[in-house]
DNA sequence: ACAACCAACTTGTTATAACAAGTGAGCTTA
DNA sequence: TAAGCTCACTTGTTATAACAAGTTGGTTGT
């Protein structure tokens, strides 16, 4: 009849998380005190707090504690007319930077390639960029498929947004094919972006087109699960 | 340098998961046999199992075993012209059945009436169906805003698909205002969905508006993040 | 004043142990 | 034959214990 011992425990601090005992940041009690608060072994106090973890409330950290993750949720229009994340973000006021980390020619990854509708391993332009918005983080992973980027405009890609630079050379994005869809971190993930391993991630697949119907670039936007959202319209004046 | 060694356990089941050692439905090795594989404790092995089960790969079943989880997913497409998931699926060809739970006048709950814009706990119309697809369960809670829904085509919404029926009696919806989120399974949702506690769930929140602009009902679709996910195109005559 | 060290805290990993509870096959009994 | 029981196996929960490893602040020594 009554749940489990950290079950119990899990759903308190979701509570009091809930309530306004701990907000944004706080930290959470330490093991060892919810050890004597709840009288039980340091395994419950354990599972309780990694009930938590798991479901993005809380993130820990090694000799540091427990800490309440924010809440609030970054939404991403993806309605009409198509705008990129940068674009979207300053239309709502949002703090946005991002890093370039990776931008070079290389070989077409598979998944991109059979999106683009190109042989595998066809040559590309790969750019990885991190970006940070309302305390959150993120990457997106782009496959270019124009041929003489790199003499072109190439540089102000590194350090611009993607779609107006596009656009400013003759190349503007009309529409897009797209996938969201919920992944875990896996070992590969963890660090670069900062995410526990096992933690639900956002995964937004894009190819987009110009307008004469070309595949451009294929993108994917991951994100924490815990603090993005998609959001889409399909009224006419829309801007939700 | 080496990882944990519940992480590596992990990674190996992972890859024989990935490389068909084990296939959608396969019973994994139980904990007594991981523990002598790998010549470890119970808690590890255990953990090692809850690493895959946390991330929707299995699912275990006390007193059974740990079952691989079905990795294909179901896409659901939100591209215009819109339809229906019902609909969308049949186009697929993917067997597709509902269950009406609940379908009765109610006073509209706060999110869907902030949603629709009327006042809190004005009189609407709430339907809650379960859906099974291709192994996959889902649910979608549905609030009515029309008046005299019940004395017109009310049971018809019971066993029929929504927009169809909508449509037939001269309420077409035209378009939608939606958000796509992942949150995860709480105490209210095990057992209703066969979701265990902690598991990401994909929510498609919607608010869909006839051609006159009125807001006509407000329904959200909850699914398993690790089932589903979904698609949009905003090329013409995409159907992917 | 500043650097180095150390002690006390934190979470992370792992072992051993026991009991609870759900499942299923096989045996026993009526 | 059929119903019911038992036993072996499964995962779930919990306790105690120890060590590893990252952080922080205070103390010590130069």
């Amino acid at each position: 009849m009554s749940p489990p011992l950290h079950i119990s425990i899990s759903e308190k601090l979701r509570h009091q998380i809930e309530s306004g005992v701990y907000t944004s940041g706080d930290r959470l009690p330490s093991e060892h005190q919810l050890m004597e608060t709840f009288s039980v072994s340091r395994i419950t106090a354990r599972q309780a707090v990694a009930n938590l973890v798991s479901q993005g409330l809380a993130i820990a950290y090694r000799g540091k504690g427990v800490f309440v993750t924010p809440q609030k949720k970054v939404t991403y229009s993806l309605s009409s007319p198509l705008v990129f994340l940068e674009q979207d973000m300053a239309r709502q006021g949002i703090a946005f930077s991002f890093e370039n980390l990776v931008f070079e020619p290389a070989a077409a990854p598979s998944d991109a390639a059979a999106a683009l509708g190109i042989p595998k391993a066809s040559p590309v332009y790969v750019q990885k960029k991190l970006f940070r918005m309302d305390g959150a983080a993120g990457a997106v992973d782009l496959t270019y498929l124009i041929a003489d980027l790199g003499d072109r405009f190439a540089p102000l890609l590194e350090h611009q947004m993607t779609f107006p630079i596009l656009a400013q050379n003759g190349i503007p994005i009309d529409c897009l094919d797209a996938v969201i869809e919920c992944t875990h971190a896996d070992y590969d993930l963890s660090g670069y972006l900062e995410v526990p391993l096992g933690h639900a991630l956002m995964v937004y697949r894009y190819t987009a087109y110009s307008s004469d119907q070309q595949p451009v670039l294929h993108g994917a936007t991951i994100s924490r699960a815990d603090r993005f959202c998609y959001s889409l319209s399909t009224r006419a004046g829309a801007s939700a």
